[in-house]
DNA sequence: TCATTTTTGGACCGATCGATCTAGAAAGAA
DNA sequence: TTCTTTCTAGATCGATCGGTCCAAAAATGA
């Protein structure tokens, strides 16, 4: 059908690849030089097939956010008790602050260009509302259930998980070490247990809770 | 004693105008041009008085977080109740969040140099393990004063602040509504007392602590 | 084979960056 | 006055930036 020499690359994995690198550098350390070294491909490629380095970047910021708010959905409306999902979703935050030390690429822009540029900006608001209410059903739904202690309001505390992940991020840019971790995410998970110690998956805060080993 | 023409601008209130630009823009974004100007002052007397950009960006930083840690300390220590003391500073926070839009410089230095500026980051991580330490001090108090239930650990309560103070720090740059804050924060007091709902200084989330109007 | 398209690679442009240097004016001390 | 220092203002430097353009090679379909 279409003529000429076929490209030679996969446009989602270079996208996945200049994401990395955005991740990790932020948008204005990030030159093209660098770009097109880390994505495996020419200048020229990277201009025909992504615009200018602002478009990309932007594509790059919302495959960032439709991944994370994909898995996060994923994990946090799976069967089973609402808040053993939050649990779960605190372990592999765990896990993913220890091993990676980019932090979260919407709070990296955010604070880089988030009062400058009103597109990236509109991205990530949207995102961080839209991770609030996934955070608040999930508080809904575990109050229904009777897991949630009355004081526990569902937006309010969805939104304090949203900030104290947010400065978690920030943090693990300068290095974090698991206790840090554990004693925050301990502490949320404690707070809506109702008191009770509970424990990180993979064996990470204080265990108390009877049954389990 | 000293020969030749004296400063015509104070040290202080130049350090002091570079910090307002570099806490608003960042590192990066900050041009000599833009400080020159916005400090007042002439290119030859910055370098003169302040090295090179990197040194004076280590100094603004520097000044920040001392006087943050010294206006913390003041607010923390201060006589009587220490969560009342908390609660003050809280609603101090507040204000400060929605009056401002730069959020927290040690939040934008590190998401953007954090990772590549070893002194940077060494100054930032002081500052962050100060925090938490006046904090954990407070709780520790009112532990004793008996104002805190027994399941909040002061260590791991202190590193939640800090986490959330941080994130909504981060939040702040894309513009920050009162209810967040309100929810944030007053969740955070409302544990802090033990389930009773509490409310920030200056009238911020409901009240229904008896006996204060 | 021919036409078409993408590939790579480098040359190039204008702009901006941090930093240095010069030159002359200004102001206080000796 | 004379000396010394800082002031302002602008020229200049080398490097880097994002972005464009060009040319030759490569790979497909017609």
């Amino acid at each position: 059908m279409t003529r000429g020499r076929p490209k030679a690359f996969d446009r989602d994995e270079a996208l996945a690849s200049a994401l990395e690198l955005f991740w990790q550098r932020g948008y204005s350390a990030t030159g093209i030089g660098d770009l097109t070294q880390h994505m495996g491909i020419g200048r020229q490629s990277l201009y025909n097939t992504f615009g200018d380095k602002h478009t990309l970047y932007l594509e790059a910021l919302r495959s960032y956010t439709d991944g994370r708010l994909s898995h996060a959905r994923e994990v946090l409306e799976a069967e089973g008790s609402p808040l053993g999902n939050l649990q779960t979703f605190f372990g592999m935050w765990r896990e993913e602050s220890l091993t990676s030390s980019c932090g979260c690429m919407m709070v990296n822009c955010s604070t880089e260009i988030g009062d400058v540029d009103d597109a990236a900006a509109r991205i990530i608001e949207s995102s961080q509302n839209r991770l609030e209410t996934l955070f608040r059903d999930l508080l809904e739904r575990a109050r229904v259930a009777g897991e949630l202690p009355e004081s526990v309001q569902p937006r309010a505390f969805a939104r304090l998980i949203l900030s104290t992940a947010n400065g978690l991020a920030a943090r693990s840019r300068l290095g974090l070490t698991e206790d840090i971790i554990d004693d925050v995410l301990g502490t949320l998970l404690t707070v809506l247990s109702g008191g009770r110690v509970t424990r990180l998956v993979a064996a990470g805060a204080v265990a108390e809770t009877p049954g389990d080993s």
